[in-house]
Formats: structure tokens, sequence, C-alpha cells
DNA sequence: CCCATGTGATTGATGCGTCATCCAAATTAC
DNA sequence: GTAATTTGGATGACGCATCAATCACATGGG
């Protein structure tokens, strides 16, 4: 039974780390109440909007919009509820595949996204993107994408 | 009523910003799956009992607690009830000052955190710091820094 | 034609995070 | 010394995310 020696992490992995993990749990939850305050939306709720005003006729089907946000079709199906509650989409049934489902935007829908997403691009612009420079934002996208590729190659 | 011109964001920020969240979504819920499957603790286990294993005595005062993970006092209130229940922590009361309570962590907490550790290290090191070049790791930390300090300094 | 398997989506239970409210003890003001 | 305020912390309600189980329809094989 070897003991495995622990790599633990250096002050200076530490500090990177604990700040990366600090910046996004701040910044996300600053955003999110933001956006909460100015326009009655989740974060949840800007992302499935979007994606439905990028569908033609603002509608998609329930599986491809689950993809397109990557959230797993449970989750999907609880918020699409709530969001169907609140009326900022409706579901459709499905012709051609009997139990599939479509969600369309609402009328209520698309004027709660256009109003919220002027605000909220202006968020993003002045509490994240005036303090970074572009080079560090590409640096920012290409760790970023090179991480989630590995994540996607090493499974669970 | 002027038309305010909306700054929309470039391809290239669109992208970067899409590709930072994604980064913490995916890799932040891979790491706490990886923790709970590993160790039956959640991300927010984990961040208390690394701080009462800090502390002297395994013990710490209720708010300083929470002021040390950056959590609202409401939610260390509910989190230590329910790891309370699972014996992770104990309260116990505080004689110099009668509303005041101390955090302490059991010998099962103990037990659990040292468990955990090493295998959550070598997680981190395997999912994120080993893609991450030393430069750009210094990168980033900056960036995070100087974008939460700009965060305090603009309050909500 | 019928069975097996796969796929699209819902449901219920449970734990988590936030908000608003509340309470008791401590501190300050008068 | 007592009233007003502040501080330390608990509580309840609600929305959200995950997991496991379920159901209905679809499709391929025999």
């Amino acid at each position: 039974m070897a003991e495995e020696a622990v790599r633990w992490l250096t002050a200076e992995e530490q500090h990177a780390w604990r700040s990366f993990v600090r910046l996004h749990e701040r910044l996300g939850g600053r955003l999110s109440r933001l956006l909460q305050a100015e326009s009655k939306l989740s974060a949840a709720d800007y992302a499935v909007l979007v994606n439905l005003t990028d569908a033609p006729d603002g509608r998609q089907r329930f599986l491809d919009l689950a993809r397109s946000v990557e959230w797993e079709k449970s989750r999907m199906s609880h918020h699409i509820a709530r969001m169907a509650k609140r009326g900022l989409v409706a579901r459709e049934e499905c012709p051609e595949d009997g139990r599939g489902a479509f969600v369309v935007i609402t009328e209520e829908g698309r004027a709660a996204i256009e109003a919220a997403a002027p605000l909220h691009v202006e968020a993003v612009r002045s509490l994240f993107l005036d303090h970074v420079t572009p080079a560090e934002l590409r640096t920012l996208a290409r760790v970023a994408d090179r991480v989630v590729e590995h994540l996607d190659e090493e499974p669970a």
C-alpha cells in the first residue's frame, strides 16, 4: 500500500484558482441580480429566450433547445414549466413526432428579452469587458476553450 | 426621447464571454460532481471544512466563517444546519456574547475533509491547472483580481 | 405482427441559495 | 436607567438544479 505523495497547490496556484472561482461567483451573482432587478428575468430565463429569439419563428424543439443552452432535459423541462406559467413561453405539440414538443416564445417573452438585452449587455461591458484588455480577453477565451475541450474528451 | 445606441458585443467579445461562462459552469459542475461522488461532500461543504480546519481548535465564530467563505449569513445558517444534521460540524454557544455561536468541526468532519482534499486537489490539477501555462495562469489571476476589485468599488 | 430497445419529455424528491422577516442580546444615546 | 439602534443569528417561503424513476411514442428485428 504505497503512500501516494499529494502534490498540493503552490501559493500562486492556489491564489489563481481561488481568484478565478471568486470572479465567476461574484460577477455571475452581480449580473444575475442586476438582470432580475431590471427585467424580472433570471440568467436561465435570459439564455432560453435568447436562443428562442434566434430560432426561426421563435420556436424550437425541446431537446434542441436543451442542447443549445447545454442543460439536461430535466432541468429544461422544469424551467420551461415555470416560464410557461409566467407567460414567457408556450409549449406546442409536434405533429411529426407524437412525443415531441416545441417551445415557442410568446409576445410577452419577446418584450421581456428585448427590454432586458441592452441592459444586460451594458452590464457585461461595464462590469467585465471594460476592465480586460483585448489581449487578455483572447488569452481567457483560448484557455477556456482548451480546458473545456479536455473536459469533453475525458468524460466523468 | 433619445434612442440610446446599444453597443452590442463583437463576435470576439461574445465568444470570449460565452467561453468564459461555459468554462466555469462545466468545470465547476465536474469538480463538484467528482467531489460528491468520491467524498459525499459538496463544494460548499468543502469550503466550510477547509476554513474550519485552518482555524485554531477547528472552531470559528459564525459570522467570521461566513466572511471567510464570502457567503451571506443566511446561507451559512442554512448550510451549517444541514452539515450539523449530517454530523460534519457542531454548533457551540459563545460565552462572551450571548447571541453568538461557534461552529466546530467534528471528528467525522475532519475525517471527511482529510479524505477529500487530496482527491480534490488532484482533480483541480488534472482538469484545469495541467492545461494552463504559468503565464496564462498569472494573466487569469491578474484579470480576476482586477475585475473583482472594480466589482467591490462599484456596489450594486 | 409483436417484442425489444431507444428516444423525447414529464414528474417527484431532495438539497441548495436568496430574500424578507424576525428575534434576542449587545451597544449607544439620552 | 431606559429607550433606540445595531449586531449575531435563525427561520420560512420560494425558485432553482440534480437525480432517479416513469411514461408515451417510435423504430428496428424476428
